[in-house]
DNA sequence: CACCAGGTCCGTT
DNA sequence: AACGGACATGGT
């Protein structure tokens, strides 16, 4: 196991975990534990500084999927000088990072995600796991990786059902038996295609998986930051979406994680 | 009981 | 093109 330090000023372990990005990690004493496809780490921030420990071999995996090579001062000072409601949620969501999360992982979780609040999500993610993931350790810690799509295309609905998929169980099982059959989940791929995607999901994996930060997913809390921050007065989360992508080109990804942390934890 | 949660699909105007 | 109801499920 192998320990290293980085700067907490933007990197930091609790708003860049429960940001909304990721449904796999626990919440410990002291940081995190995450997963992310059959890898684990742990992360803890203690005044200036974020510790990420992990095996000497997925260290480099993790400083790639916690985005450590790009300097997000940069992008916390272009959110300050938009100023008003993004600025405040900037200052109070300074330390998250975008994860580059795994896509066909992000597909699943995301398909899950719909019409849905976060700890059920969490919640079915980790019973479809612990079915049907192969068995980890991490140190003294025990976990289970990410299913395959091919694993995950052996089980029926009604056991996506009995995780609490609810309607959503034939959205993943269809998702799982298309990747297994070679269906390619990447970037540039029309990620709508896939039944139970839609815009907004679209947005997400391509947000959290690609790392394609033109792309601004507009849910219920981004629909409310819009109307009563930015006196929006569109219904349509299409036109919504295209409103702040084109008002933040580049940074909508990031500023729209900003925004939903800061409008789901009160502070805007 | 109604309404909400990181929405999408599908049938009807 | 635009609109609305249905869809599982648990929490407030």
């Amino acid at each position: 196991m192998t320990e290293r330090s980085y700067p907490s000023e933007y990197f930091d372990a609790k708003s860049s975990v429960e940001c909304g990005q990721m449904f796999r990690y626990r919440a410990e004493e002291g940081g995190y534990f995450l997963i992310a496809g059959d890898k684990a780490c742990f992360l803890r921030t203690e005044g200036d500084t974020t510790v990420l420990k992990a095996e000497e071999s997925a260290i480099w995996f993790f400083e790639e999927y916690f985005d450590l090579g790009r300097d997000y001062g940069a992008i916390y000072l272009a959110a300050q000088r938009e100023g008003g409601a993004l600025a405040r949620a900037a200052e109070a969501g300074k330390g998250i990072r975008i994860f580059r999360q795994p896509p066909f992982e992000t597909l699943v979780t995301f398909l899950l995600s719909q019409n849905n609040n976060i700890p059920r999500i969490r919640a079915a993610t980790e019973k479809i796991c612990a079915t049907l993931g192969e068995r980890r350790a991490f140190g003294e810690r025990k976990y289970f990786a990410f299913p395959s799509a091919g694993r995950m295309a052996e089980a029926d609905e009604a056991f996506y059902r009995s995780v609490g998929a609810g309607y959503r169980a034939p959205y993943l099982l269809r998702a799982a038996k298309s990747v297994a059959s070679g269906e390619k989940v990447c970037e540039g791929t029309d990620l709508t295609c896939f039944y139970g995607v839609g815009k907004k999901v679209a947005d997400c994996i391509s947000l959290f998986a690609f790392h394609r930060t033109r792309a601004f997913p507009v849910d219920t809390w981004l629909e409310k930051v819009y109307r009563e921050e930015y006196g929006g007065k569109e219904r349509d989360r299409g036109k919504i979406a295209a409103f702040f992508e084109e008002k933040f080109g580049e940074n909508a990804g990031y500023f729209q994680q900003y925004l939903f942390y800061a409008k789901r934890s009160g502070v805007i």
